[in-house]
DNA sequence: TTGACATATTCCTATATAGGAATATATTAC
DNA sequence: GTAATATATTCCTATATAGGAATATGTCAA
């Protein structure tokens, strides 16, 4: 079997940089495609393919206006990305204390020498 | 170009189902890799090498104990993605706000008739 | 209608899987 | 050493890209 389809749901939409880069480009405004195309840098038929990916997967919305096609990001589709990361928040923040514990012991140990 | 290698990053690595559910399970306790087989009934030639990919790109880390290699997830290695995913938590908010208010105020030119 | 502009799709190719089957490697017990 | 156990790797194949080039589609203006 191969891969999954980047098409199959938003972890692996968003495995690709790029689409990352346009989600976060239209997260504060809705823009055009011609917009994509000039602030990232990226050929207009990868922008439109990349759009198509993240269309597919709800992570963007489409309305026309005139012959401009205007995109937005639809954040609620990143929100089980979130909810996944975030049960594994508990867990780093108790290995970060353990460094700092142990940072702290050993600064002590120095101190009594 | 084909699509970035799996090891490429964290983003690729989780994209993978049956990554994420390792990781899910080696994050309360370390386990060794037959535990995984019996208890996601994943094929151990399968196991292996998912667990190699997670370790290339540091989720998980290893030790031996034997004949027993013991894997336990890295959550350090998932905070990337939890803060980019972070960045879109407001703007999910506000569109569920305003869903909010617009059910509200539906309901209130009800009330008034 | 025709042309210009904006965006989407198709065709192409090198590359990378994920899983199944078979096999290799490592460690312990005897 | 040899067998048994635990895990990793190799070989195989169908499938899915991502990007470049070329082209198609859709909309507006005159």
């Amino acid at each position: 079997m191969a891969r999954a389809a980047t098409t199959s749901d938003a972890f692996n939409a968003v495995a690709e940089p790029r689409r990352r880069d346009i989600l976060d480009y239209l997260a504060s405004q809705e823009r055009g495609v011609g917009d994509i195309v000039v602030k990232l840098g990226i050929e207009q038929p990868s922008v439109s393919k990349h759009l198509r990916v993240l269309r597919d997967v709800g992570l963007v919305r489409v309305r026309r206006s005139g012959r401009h096609m205007i995109y937005r990001t639809n954040a609620a589709a990143i929100r089980p990305l979130h909810d996944w990361t975030k049960t594994f928040e508990r867990l780093w923040q108790q290995q970060l204390n353990r460094v700092k514990e142990r940072a702290e012991a050993k600064q002590k140990s120095l101190d009594g020498v």
